[in-house]
RNA sequence: CGGGGCGUGGCUCAGCCUGGUAGAGCACCGCGUUUGGGACGCGGGGGUCGUGGGUUCAAAUCCCUCCGCCCCGACCA
């Protein structure tokens, strides 16, 4: 039995998860600086691979990237009217340097919405200027008062987009365009993690925004997660930065932009989704190591018949497969067993003097823990059974977590209704309140609109507060 | 920011109430034996007790300040 280093799930939600961001070697509580955590390498590495997978998409959609400073004039965030309301509070500033008092304190960005206008109201002239397609990957930073590792630090890492165009029904096309192909689709084949796409309500925008989408993911407590949002700012920054352009009939137009951004969080979700009370668990298409072997032998000549077997078996994998061959000799092989599973690595190979005269190795798969996921199989074809193995967990986690989200969503036609199933998932119901009914309903259940969804049933019920008709449904749940 | 809990070797904690100069387990280092689900023996190193101040002959222990962490709220990617 593993030693007792993670809480388990059923005992205390909350504690399992910093067990896993300990024990699986992710990060760290920065201890020294309020608020900040140190990544540390396994979970930097993770993030590497999720910033190649969202960076191919984002190029792929016509975006380049761009770096910003990562001071922002103070007097920028001031601007626009509800960007102000909702970044002041949290931003850290500059105001000494150079040994001096500066003239105007900077803010660190808490997002870069407002630099980047000043500087897009330089760039853009003409209708042929546009659209605008720029993403930057880019630390930010917003003084929060409570904060957790990785869903929500008071320092981040993420990307932010930022996109002018020419017309309303561009902007719109670029925000669902990213909601859909880059965040939606990232999320869901790369993470192995289904969300719902959806639109916020009033309340729930983005400050400054016009419309905000998202994707919501479940986590296993039945909490929803804000895993993406793409915003339309409609012409709101462009009027506060002047970003304007002259159209086609040599009218001076302001311009329509979009900001959209996923960040590290992204990494508490994985964590949230699919890990259990052995450890963490990985997407293959997101584990740094993909597979690891625990050679096993008693002695120097045993040692050297193993090593060798490894190294042929391995020679295969090069390009193919990310591997790693744990030889350290100080470490019992049953150590290494835990200490691979706390890291979530998704196919541990065990071979031992008996696998080499059988000309076999033992196969355990990290979705199925402990004996029961574990076989016996032979060394011959053995890459091509582990790629597929490899996919397979990919698909089979994606469809765990998209059975268990069904599983705790229900469709409430009653507050009462509404009040219990929010205290195990996410409650579908129609709405017709505003944003006083959903502040009141918070302070009653503490739970929010997580987004109305894009789908909708195209059917017609009774708001669940108001108990007017309406055909909008949506999505109730704890956040956070 | 409001309410509650807590800061003692790297980690988890005992000692604090009732002041008298710091301990355990794990981890680490050395040697030997081990190695198919977190091995064992012997020996060893390591702590100005979160910070600053106060009370006292004497403070990990009592009082105050600040900092940080955890839990519950409000805010949020």
């Amino acid at each position: 039995m593993p030693k007792d280093v993670i809480t388990q799930r059923s005992v205390d939600y909350n504690q399992w998860y910093l067990d896993i961001v300990r024990e699986a070697d992710l990060a760290e509580v920065a201890e020294v600086v309020r608020g900040c955590i140190v990544v540390k390498a396994h979970g930097w590495a993770i993030w590497e691979l999720m910033q190649r997978a969202l960076d191919d998409r984002i190029k792929a959609t016509g975006h380049s990237n761009v770096q910003f400073p990562l001071l922002i004039p103070k007097s920028f965030i001031m601007k626009e009217a509800e960007h102000v309301e909702g970044f002041a509070p949290e931003v850290a500033e500059v105001t000494r340097a150079g040994g001096e008092e500066l003239a105007e304190p900077y803010v660190i960005r808490p997002t870069s919405e407002t630099i980047i206008g000043y500087f897009y109201s330089k760039w853009i002239r003409s209708y042929r200027d546009l659209p605008l397609l720029y993403n930057q990957w880019a630390n930010v930073m917003r003084w929060e008062m409570r904060t957790r590792p990785f869903l929500r630090t008071a320092e981040f890492w993420w990307q932010e987009g930022h996109t002018a165009h020419a017309t309303e029904a561009e902007a719109e096309e670029e925000t669902l365009r990213i909601l859909h192909e880059v965040y939606a689709d990232f999320v869901e084949r790369e993470m192995a993690v289904p969300v719902i796409r959806g639109l916020k309500t009033e309340k729930e925008k983005f400050p400054g925004a016009l419309r905000s989408y998202c994707i919501e993911a479940m986590m296993q407590d039945g909490r929803a997660l804000q895993a993406g949002t793409s915003h339309n700012l409609g012409q709101n920054f462009a009027r506060a930065f002047d970003i304007t352009f002259t159209d086609q009939n040599n009218t001076i137009q302001y311009a329509w932009t979009t900001s959209w951004g996923v960040s590290t969080r992204l990494i508490g979700a994985l964590i949230m989704t699919h890990s259990d009370d052995e450890g963490l668990v990985l997407p293959p298409r997101l584990a740094p190591i993909q597979v690891v072997v625990v050679p096993i032998y008693k002695n120097d000549e045993e040692r050297s018949t193993v090593m060798a077997a490894v190294a042929r078996m391995t020679a295969a994998w090069k390009g193919r497969l990310r591997f790693k061959v744990d030889d350290r000799d100080n470490y019992s092989p049953g150590y290494k067993f835990n200490e691979w599973e706390l890291k979530g690595v998704p196919v541990r190979i065990e071979i031992g003097p008996k696998d080499v005269a059988k000309e076999t190795v033992a196969l355990a798969r990290r979705d199925i823990p402990g004996k029961a996921g574990k076989s016996f199989v032979p060394q011959a074809g053995l890459t091509e059974r582990i790629e597929a193995l490899l996919e397979e967990m990919q698909t089979t986690l994606f469809q765990r977590a998209l059975a268990f989200r069904e599983a705790h969503t229900a469709d409430v036609t009653t507050y009462d209704e509404l009040k219990e199933q929010v205290e195990r998932g996410f409650a579908r119901a129609f709405w017709a309140g505003d944003t006083t009914d959903e502040k009141r309903i918070q302070e009653e259940t503490r739970a929010t609109i997580r987004c109305i969804p894009l789908e909708q049933p195209g059917t017609v019920g009774r708001c669940i507060y108001t108990g007017r008709e309406t055909d909008r449904q949506v999505i109730f749940a704890r956040a956070y």
